[in-house]
DNA sequence: TTCTTGAAATAAATCCTTTTATTAACATTA
DNA sequence: TAATGTTAATAAAAGGATTTATTTCAAGAA
């Protein structure tokens, strides 16, 4: 391997001068720098991150930590995209991401020896499962966090603007008619279960509409099965008296829930108009393609990663930041005037 | 930070030993050990990755490279869950995913400097452009490498059997009475799109058709607006006399292809069978879901990180390695008898 | 009792950079 | 001319682990 000391002697200097030349400082002169330079070229060199790291304890790397009980992971559309832009916009400040699990060599370890290993200079968090022990402990560590699916109380937070991405729903059904809205809720042990579910509360109350227990289902998982089962649910606590439009908190909870729907016989959006929320890959293959709010995952990256790396290079943040990032109405074919 | 020398002055013995201790080698009794690790444990110590790696010349850092050029990048529904089971066995031996970009610091950089800078003990490669100059010095550097999108010639790689994917497509529809079938090919620049182009040929052959030019339709991009082209081109050329079947390189091509077939007044499955390859997200929500050929993307992340482990560890594979992951038949309802 | 042998333990060197003092050389000012 | 200041360059220590070569010590053999 090249070193300093190779690079100095083709150059005719000491080490010294060629670590300084390559971090920019000053006192050494132009002539020198250029020499450096070329000597270096020429022989190939690179710096050694890990000397480097032990040097200056910091490692230009950034953890990425997300709970593997969602055993798809990185694999979940919404977070390959948010890990995507993530990514991207961390690379050009010259941070290197990599991945934290639960092990340490050969035998189990928690995330927070992980990122120790590591060495990160901070961590990107996210874990929809908002309290677990593991997590409290990164959180409460002093590595630097930005968390992207959840909002810890006192901590930095992007994440889409829940209300905003409800009512713009919401008010889109109204705008068509709708007066008997039900509401498909994601699981309520997530930030975007809750917050969806008491937009859809602070809607019916600003319309004046009274809220209706049966127009209201929970699902467990952010799982297209969990569609059918709410779907089949609503259609039995609601027979009587049936909503003409549905409000769901995902999409593929919304597609699976539309296929029931027409499996049973009800026209989509004829006799029943559905928005979901998400925006994901599959709501434009549906039949009918489905209206839905979109994220925008490419921002929460890049505004986590900017967020993230301000904290890191001491810009202190006067306070814990909640960052909303807006969301937009995508207009398709699942809903109809009434 | 605690250090080797706390943990030894805390347990009363050597660093060395403490090292030692750490790294199970022999020489250091049981009841050293035990101390040892009481000591650990009451410091909360943790190596330190860096020093270690600086010592050995192993970071236990294994590097993705995937073009950036596809911008979708990680966020690709294929590649990620490949990434997703390669990460977690890499974990399972000790080894930590890093991105690989082409950025040093603020500068530009190549895939190479990126990967020297970080040393990683290997690559996952994951570049769909067959030959770039980029990937190719990485190839040739002494860096062990992994392919899991395109074959390179002598280097080992993991990748679907898309000869035995498109046979059992083609065979299914030859079952159900299929002769006149067309194909609408991926691109020809990747390997994917190559091999299932030749497997169609050799499946024609096979069954003594003759091969129709006016079957074939190329595509530039795994993009679904290929799939509306395509389709609209197939029409137009094979007017006078229509196929009755289609196998379509790549699922999102497929769909869009049969939603413009749909628009166009034509039936499918009744008019029209279509098969796809992939088996995204995406073709089990279609109307009507699609017929496709899945691949099994955790094994192919599991058997690259086998593989390339197996490699640095030094047990020396006695030839480049063409691993071919059996795909299998997902039959849905876009496929009619004739 | 002395000598061997082997296991357990350690000292010191090494890996490559950065950083903190220092020194050297030269220009400026009084 | 002497004193001061500035810039360029360097020597040496530090950072935390591993590794090689030694040493220590106790048990077993002669």
């Amino acid at each position: 391997m090249v070193t300093i000391y190779d690079v100095a002697k083709e150059a005719g200097c000491s080490p010294t001068t060629v670590s300084k030349a390559f971090n920019n400082y000053s006192g050494v002169s132009d002539a020198t720098f250029k020499k450096i330079m070329e000597a270096a070229d020429k022989l190939g060199y690179t710096v050694n991150t890990n000397a480097r790291a032990l040097a200056t304890k910091k490692t230009w790397l950034l953890g990425v930590l997300f709970s593997e009980d969602v055993n798809t992971g990185i694999a979940h559309p919404h977070f390959s995209e948010i890990l995507q832009s993530f990514q991207v916009r961390a690379g050009e400040y010259g941070y290197d991401v990599v991945f934290v699990n639960k092990r340490l060599g050969n035998r189990e370890a928690s995330y927070l020896e992980h990122c120790k290993y590591r060495g990160v200079d901070g961590v990107l968090l996210a874990a929809n499962k908002m309290f677990t022990d593991e997590i409290q402990s990164v959180l409460s560590s002093e590595i630097k966090c930005v968390s992207v699916e959840t909002n810890y109380p006192n901590q930095h937070t992007v994440i889409s603007d829940n209300r905003m991405g409800s009512l713009q729903a919401l008010e889109y059904l109204y705008f068509l008619g709708h007066r008997k809205i039900a509401h498909i809720a994601c699981p309520l042990t997530s930030v975007a279960g809750q917050e969806r579910y008491s937009a859809y509360k602070e809607f019916l109350k600003s319309k004046g509409i009274e809220e209706n227990p049966k127009y209201l289902v929970e699902t467990n998982a952010f799982k297209a099965e969990e569609g059918i089962a709410a779907a089949t649910q609503l259609l039995q606590q609601a027979w009587d008296d049936l909503p003409t439009a549905i409000y769901c908190g995902y999409d593929e909870i919304a597609c699976a829930a539309m296929t029931t729907f027409r499996a049973q016989g009800f026209r989509v959006p004829e006799d029943l108009s559905i928005v979901g929320f998400d925006n994901v890959a599959i709501s434009g293959f549906t039949t009918p393609t489905l209206t839905t709010i979109e994220q925008d995952r490419g921002a929460i990256g890049r505004n986590a990663a900017d967020t993230l790396i301000k904290m890191i290079e001491g810009k202190e943040l006067n306070q814990p930041l909640d960052m909303r990032i807006p969301t937009k109405l995508i207009v398709r074919n699942s809903c109809a005037r009434i």
